[in-house]
DNA sequence: CAATTAACATACATTCTGCATGTTTCTGAC
DNA sequence: GTCAGAAACATGCAGAATGTATGTTAATTG
């Protein structure tokens, strides 16, 4: 047996005392939103108390912009090993956005990025942790595209938010119980519809 | 000078003070967010009390929802205006498209139906919601346009949720200050590459 | 013109948030 | 090593908000 609470450096003292605030939280927010998540739940959950999550976090809302922030890390760090390297733009494009979904598809991140994070934080905020992220990799998909004459020329910032848009709702609706196939190859469909024909 | 609160029929009280509670509400979601805004403030700004906001509402929500679904409804309205008939499918598309962006412009409406909205309700209400009013038009649109031909047949669902968020999308980037002309353009590059070429 | 119901108004109990003020634990200079 | 200072909490408090329960007035109905 060793003492549980063993003398540890402030380093190590604020990494699990924040980690175990995100973790809480994460859990609670997923389960009942933002809005309807405690404080007192988050901190009863994290074994800590409000002191310890206002010395460490400004206010409920940064905590929350927290899990978000590192929830679309993770989104972006799943994508990024899922799709190694595709032979042209349009089948990167394809596997990127078939990588997505399957990130997306864990329980709860479609609540924290597509439904609490643009209303608590804001659309632009979320753009910008977005751009920081995942948005980029599409952007920079069909800049390639573009580039290599393969597809239609079109504004690349509103193309990619216009894509990510659907993206996004694809992600939705199959959390929501939809048809994950038919989402997949209405996608393809729009995709492909960006793509000019090989004569 | 009339009496300003001359004998009035429960049917009359009720509509105005519902009336009242909304234009308030209304207002003060706009400006600060449904978090943001406290039932004292609405029911000041409304010129009324607490105990009448919950005679009429079951709850805050309640009254959130009502402001909602008549915005939903005007936007609707302003569409099917503004759309009198076009020649093919593709242009009414377009117009209707169009029509969209226009109605959208109206101060607030991005926040109420495209951020607050589906957070406070959950995305399912909202669908539901968009179902009774715009989204079926489009959805209607598509239908069309695979029946002549036209378009790339894909799944009507799908393909209607996937559009529909990206007018959002482009609805939600032009309040922030984004180039209308430049989504106007995508989304016209997009919707075209649905349709099958004319030979 | 009673009796009932609807439309409010007021008061209350509970709960939450953020801050201010204590207490304990580490850290770094001497 | 120890001693000041800072960091990491813990606790208590003030203000405000939500929903409900209860009281009052105005309309409706038999």
């Amino acid at each position: 047996m060793q003492q549980e609470n063993a003398r540890r450096s402030n380093r190590e003292r604020t990494e699990a005392t924040r980690a175990a605030l995100m973790a809480a939280a994460r859990a609670l927010f997923i389960e009942k939103s933002y809005a309807e998540t405690a404080t007192p739940e988050i901190v009863a959950a994290a074994g800590v108390t409000r002191g310890a999550l206002y010395h460490h976090f400004a206010d409920k809302q940064a905590l929350f912009r927290a899990v978000v922030e590192r929830e679309a890390a993770e989104v972006a760090a799943e994508i990024e090993r899922a799709t190694p390297d595709a032979e042209n733009a349009r089948q990167a494009l394809l596997d990127g956005g078939r990588a997505f979904l399957a990130a997306m598809a864990t329980p709860g991140r479609t609540r924290l990025l597509l439904l609490d994070g643009p209303a608590v934080l804001g659309r632009a905020a979320m753009d910008e942790i977005d751009n920081r992220h995942g948005a980029r990799t599409l952007r920079e998909g069909l800049e390639a595209a573009m580039r290599e004459g393969a597809m239609k020329p079109a504004p690349v910032e509103a193309l990619t938010a216009l894509l990510a848009a659907a993206f996004d709702r694809a992600a939705l609706s199959i959390e929501a119980g939809a048809a994950q196939a038919d989402f997949i190859e209405t996608l393809g469909v729009v995709l492909d519809g960006l793509f000019l024909p090989t004569p």
